[in-house]
DNA sequence: AAATACACTACTATAACGGTAGTATTTCTC
DNA sequence: GAGAAATACTACCGTTATAGTAGTGTATTT
């Protein structure tokens, strides 16, 4: 049970928009591949679906790129997730309208329906504020330790798979 | 984000046995494939799984079939979930000895952490006893009144995709 | 005009998913 | 001992999703 990389990448894009929105400019994808060590090409698809769910804005042409489609406290790590995953949706009976007789009784469907809700729940309660701030202050204290360099992307580079 | 059926099939079948783990006597995979409405070929290979885990044993020959490995109370959702899909990780970085920089200051990393430690958690909680006898009542209940017949398959037929 | 950046479409290799199928082996029952 | 019924083991297979790469077009700035 491992997440997908659109998700994972989709929510660093995201983050890293958040962490640069005060410059005021639109961010190249070409930055953000290289600062945070992801494939530029792979990115062009992912932002695709964060246009069409209105969490990012793109600006054409020479010093074009992208910015957040509104403010980093206002987009949730949910908004992301799902524009790059789709719904968050565990088992087929856990959606409105499913025709499973048995949906009020059956206590594994209880049980998913949890899980999904505590998923969906912390979700919600993260916005690229909350994600990109905190970090931020993290990575001053370690900074202050002499722990890691400064500057250094403060998301984690590990992917779903290869190490 | 779908689960897999290897996961949905697999409860299925260990919930059936719990539930009649009274008749003590081993139950045929032919038997919950034709009561779960689920396919035998495909059976055969998630059970595997369980038995390697323990969660299960087996008895040869005529007659044979499966029985629960111990006591319903003492396996939980959790322990058939990781046996049929492997360990609930959803990022590598959230191994306990992802070799990332920024483990212990990365908050999305702390945010899909809480979110794989409820996951688990929730797992831990529903031994088989829990879901099949909790289910056992609902039946009941809704047979009295009226609502469904007696006897009929309690757990959601529902799959995770083809409704 | 050139450079930069998004936009759109197509392609591809690999793996996982969700099975089906064949055959062998064990064991019970008659 | 001959079936019948069950697990055991292995192989195969079509479809889909994943995780990209690649080519080309278009907009915009300098």
């Amino acid at each position: 049970m491992k997440l997908s990389t659109r998700a994972i990448y989709s929510l660093r894009l995201m983050i890293y928009l958040a962490d640069h929105a005060g410059r005021n400019t639109p961010i190249s994808l070409k930055e953000i591949s290289q600062e945070q060590n992801l494939p530029f090409r792979y990115l062009e698809q992912l932002v695709v679906a964060l246009k069409t769910a209105g969490l990012v804005k793109s600006v054409q042409g020479k010093q074009g790129g992208y910015i957040l489609g509104r403010d980093a406290q206002d987009i949730k790590a949910l908004d992301v997730v799902e524009a790059s995953m789709g719904h968050v949706e565990l088992l087929k009976c856990l959606e409105p309208d499913a025709p499973c007789s048995f949906r009020d009784v059956c206590t594994s469907r209880r049980m998913w329906g949890m899980i999904q809700t505590r998923i969906t729940d912390i979700l919600a309660e993260y916005s690229l504020k909350d994600l990109s701030e905190s970090d931020m202050k993290a990575r001053l204290e370690q900074t202050l330790l002499g722990g890691v360099e400064t500057g250094a992307a403060m998301i984690c580079d590990c992917r779903s798979e290869s190490s």
